[in-house]
DNA sequence: CTCCTATTCGACAACATGTTGTATGATATA
DNA sequence: TATATCATACAACATGTTGTCGAATAGGAG
């Protein structure tokens, strides 16, 4: 199906996403049929097929929209930043998408997108933390699947419980949590930078 | 369908089980039809339905036989023990059942068994820590919420990694990386009651 | 008005599902 | 042993979903 009048049908495109995500932020995923979405879209259960190949194809191309990335904060810019503060970028990029982000990690979420995620987030931190940390490059694998872990879990936490408690209250915790020798290292490293 | 006759059924249900785990491993579990297990089997499609209500039904099934608990470690006896090394604790319960885990927490696995086991896993440091280490309540549950997703993280990519670095190595780099009070104050504590 | 395109409609075979009725074999009781 | 009862497994059926057609329609652009 190439596209002659882009307005038009990304317009319907858009239209079958959302109708998806309405249901599948009450349904498990697997219990969405195509005519339910094209029901609730207003279309014919035709028109589904010009634009997916089947249910599990609108999430994924969702999906792709929601990963933080060009648009998003890019990774070599910040790192080149003064600020390596990637636990307040974590969570500003999980603001940004929180509701979707939300569904798309709890127990009816999608474990695809949950590894995906964490992986973009790898990358950030690595970028923001190459030869900036005394640790074997064997070592460092680990290290950041530690921190991403951590990171998400908690900052997914904080959104499940609808902050309960303030951001500047979140964010020293996380640092006392994690008050190790690498956020050390950065946080002298920002510092000196930023004076 | 209640059993009369434990040993026919069990087994047939075991059976059953075993089939389906072995096409789940490989495929995604939406291509998982009921005629599929039942063809690797051996048995008749409406034998299925006799124990299990669909597909999902034995996943959710195979996953309560693998949730640590009763049979696994008591956390009222570990937090009453000396040793509060959870870590070690938590690689002892994920080699006994690494097949499964490693499937179940990857990205074809199920969102809502590595919550769930993650909320296991919450509970029994809950009781090792309690009353040992100074934290309001309500900053308990984000610390909790931290140290599991980073452990199942870091713990999942070790044997993801076919356990490219020796236990030796990967226990004191976990403490390096949660080099922080609570860790530091169970260790005393430890010491403190080992000496 | 006449193209052109997105969408609709109706139909189809293929498949998965879940139910119903039935046969086989095991168990229990007398 | 004989009989009644129950559990297990099965085949067949009715239903709903899926993916894919080709042909029909509506409506905007030139």
């Amino acid at each position: 199906m190439n596209k002659k009048q882009p307005e038009i049908t990304m317009m319907t495109k858009q239209i079958l996403k959302d109708s998806f995500w309405e249901l599948y932020k009450e349904n498990k995923i697997e219990k969405i049929t195509v005519k339910d979405i094209t029901l609730k879209a207003g279309y014919n259960r035709s028109t589904f097929y010009a634009y997916f190949t089947d249910v599990y194809d609108v999430l994924e191309q969702l999906e792709e929209d929601l990963m933080p990335g060009a648009e998003h904060l890019p990774p070599i810019d910040t790192s080149r930043e003064q600020n390596p503060d990637f636990f307040k970028n974590i969570i500003t990029i999980y603001e940004k998408n929180s509701d979707y982000y939300s569904v798309l990690l709890s127990e009816n979420g999608d474990p695809r997108f949950a590894i995906k995620l964490k992986n973009v987030f790898k990358s950030m931190m690595m970028d923001a933390m190459t030869n900036r940390v005394n640790i074997s490059p064997e070592e460092m694998d680990y290290a950041l699947e530690f921190l991403v872990g951590a990171t998400v879990s908690i900052v997914k936490h904080w959104f499940d419980q609808e902050k309960n408690i303030p951001m500047q209250q979140l964010l020293p915790l996380m640092y006392k949590l994690m008050d190790n020798r690498f956020v050390h290292e950065l946080e002298n490293e920002f510092k000196a930078s930023s004076q």
